[in-house]
DNA sequence: TTGTAAGCGTTATCAG
DNA sequence: CTGATAACGCTTACAA
């Protein structure tokens, strides 16, 4: 009907009122009489009036929006991050932004300047790569900015962070894998991921030391950024298993469930059976890790509770309540793809 | 530094000219001098401004975000759909937000309301269940809205649509059974799409129908909504495809990749070979389709390209160009999970 | 070329 | 209890 939306405004003219009335009777404003806000919201609900949420954030400093900067939408590992924030967000009527920063820092401080430009009340970054080099263009950023699993190789303190235990994650898998009797235990990486990868590779190392075992330079490989980058994480796993397999190990870290997929083809194709010639354990447990023969043994990465978790901190953070940094602790569930070793010589 | 953020006025008052004069200097109008316009930049830049988009949005009744409803953020149909989506927006400088409305249309009406209070610019929302029953509280709304796959049993003629051809796919991989020798052919189903599991049931018909085969009603199994919705619908897959068997089918054509490795663990279970005593056809192919053992054969919908046409749809509606509805043509990916069937006798 | 003033739809501050 | 009036930060006639 109407051409354009019906404001307070229109209201008010209709109810013969001022429109402060009609904004107080909308907000059960106790200022006012019991029959005049009845008249009114019946006014406005027969008016089909909706409240404009821009006219209303201008005024009162709050937009009521999070924004929510991954590096790609479609892994799975951020779309459950996502409906975790997301879920936490909704039930307190706010609205996410999101937006791809596709692993790449200019465009995600980009993203971030965006939020701030849009007045958002907090904003969430996963995998941020966000160094220190960066402080100046974000120190005047004045919403509460939460960090999971942040990337960048030096430590972020500008902000509040949310992150799983890499490295104990990197040692469990090995410890596992030690506790099966492999000695030759390999680790394959991923170049692109700065920080995790790091921290998955100081564990793997600290696993062995402590078993009293060294690690030859050839039982480490890791995936080159821009192939990662071009290829895709099952590609690296599939490219660079049998590098790993002719240095001599027995048993595989993959950094990824993604990447322990792809070295499970690899595997396939050199007709090597898993777990009986090799053993692999991933890291995140994704879907795919059930559906994948053999199922994957992996390290659990609470994905979800770690989108449910930031956001709650974001929350808290706006009602001015205090907030620790969390460090969660990674599981492991054991599955198919790793197994006994059995001594060469049987 | 500053407690507060800058602001136009701020700035024009540093240079000693009205907020005017910044504002025109700011968005390079013509109307003001060279040189001006530089030294208002520089001090812009200078004092660290960043333009309110609120502010800006009041006044130019524009926001720059789209609002995106999907049933699940985590399901990869989706995630996907939300990557194409968000990389077209973001070419245009246009920031999304993102609901999961869980496939309950209550729900989803309730975040379509709050995007269109938020002042959305345009709309999208995937899987919709909004029927006519819902015409009256939508058809207030002024922004360009686009539905893709929409799920309601009646068309919604009130919006713009980007959906594939559903039955064709269906017929596409029924035919591809009946090519391989198949002749009992069954179709197992998810009660919680409504469209879409009754346009694949049709034209799973259709194709048999055409080849002169009857289709029995032990052929044909609909997981029930409540189950689906709670156990999701790999579980359905593998609940429900025991009961397809006694059928006495030779071949499935199943709702979807999820139900397809559902039945594909089913027949693990039951130790059945796919292809060899069943073979199997999804739809979708997801990503888990090609890291499945055996690999799925299915009909593949273009996930994100659906995405970007729909967001590409909104865009021109806003640039007030003409547009028309989308009907997507999917398409069969042979995989290892069909084989031609070998007749009982031999 | 620049400035003044009005207005976008709200909420908040005061008087009545 | 109710109503003017002034903000919020910006854009855009209209004047100078």
């Amino acid at each position: 009907m109407s051409q354009t939306r019906v404001s307070i405004k229109d209201i008010a003219r209709a109810a013969g009122v001022s429109h402060t009335t009609v904004s107080r009777a909308l907000h059960d404003n106790p200022l006012i009489s019991e029959k005049t806000r009845a008249r009114i919201q019946d006014l406005a609900r027969e008016m089909g009036y909706i409240p404009d949420a821009v006219a209303q954030s201008l005024q009162t400093r709050r937009t009521g929006t999070i924004g929510l900067v991954v590096t790609s939408i479609a892994d799975p590992f951020f779309s459950d991050l996502i409906e975790g924030a997301e879920a936490v967000a909704a039930t307190s009527g706010m609205s996410i932004f999101i937006s791809a920063s596709h692993n790449d820092p200019e465009r995600e401080i980009e993203v971030v300047e965006t939020f701030h430009r849009r007045r958002v009340d907090g904003i969430i970054v996963a995998a941020s790569r966000l160094s220190n080099r960066y402080t100046t263009r974000l120190e005047h950023i004045r919403v509460p900015v939460v960090l999971v699993n942040q990337q960048a190789e030096e430590e972020q303190t500008l902000f509040y962070s949310v992150a799983v235990d890499e490295c104990q994650g990197a040692r469990l898998a090995v410890e596992h894998l030690l506790d099966l009797g492999h000695r030759r235990v390999g680790y394959l990486g991923l170049g692109n991921r700065l920080r995790s990868n790091q921290q998955r590779l100081e564990g793997y190392r600290e696993a062995l030391t402590w078993a009293g075992i060294q690690t030859p330079d050839a039982w480490t490989v890791i995936a080159p950024l821009d192939v990662v980058q071009q290829e895709g994480d099952v590609a690296a796993g599939q490219l660079f298993f049998p590098q790993l397999l002719d240095g001599g190990i027995s048993a595989v870290f993959c950094y990824n469930d993604r990447v322990a997929i792809g070295s499970l083809m690899a595997c396939r194709a050199l007709n090597l059976a898993v777990p009986q010639a090799c053993s692999l354990v991933g890291f995140d447990d994704i879907e795919l890790a059930h559906y994948v023969t053999p199922k994957l043994t992996t390290i659990r990465q609470p994905r979800r509770e770690m989108g449910e978790l930031a956001m709650q901190m974001v929350l808290d953070l706006l009602d001015e309540k205090p907030v620790e940094n969390q460090k969660l602790v990674p599981v492991l569930v054991q599955r198919e793809s790793t197994g006994r070793h059995k001594e060469e010589g049987l």
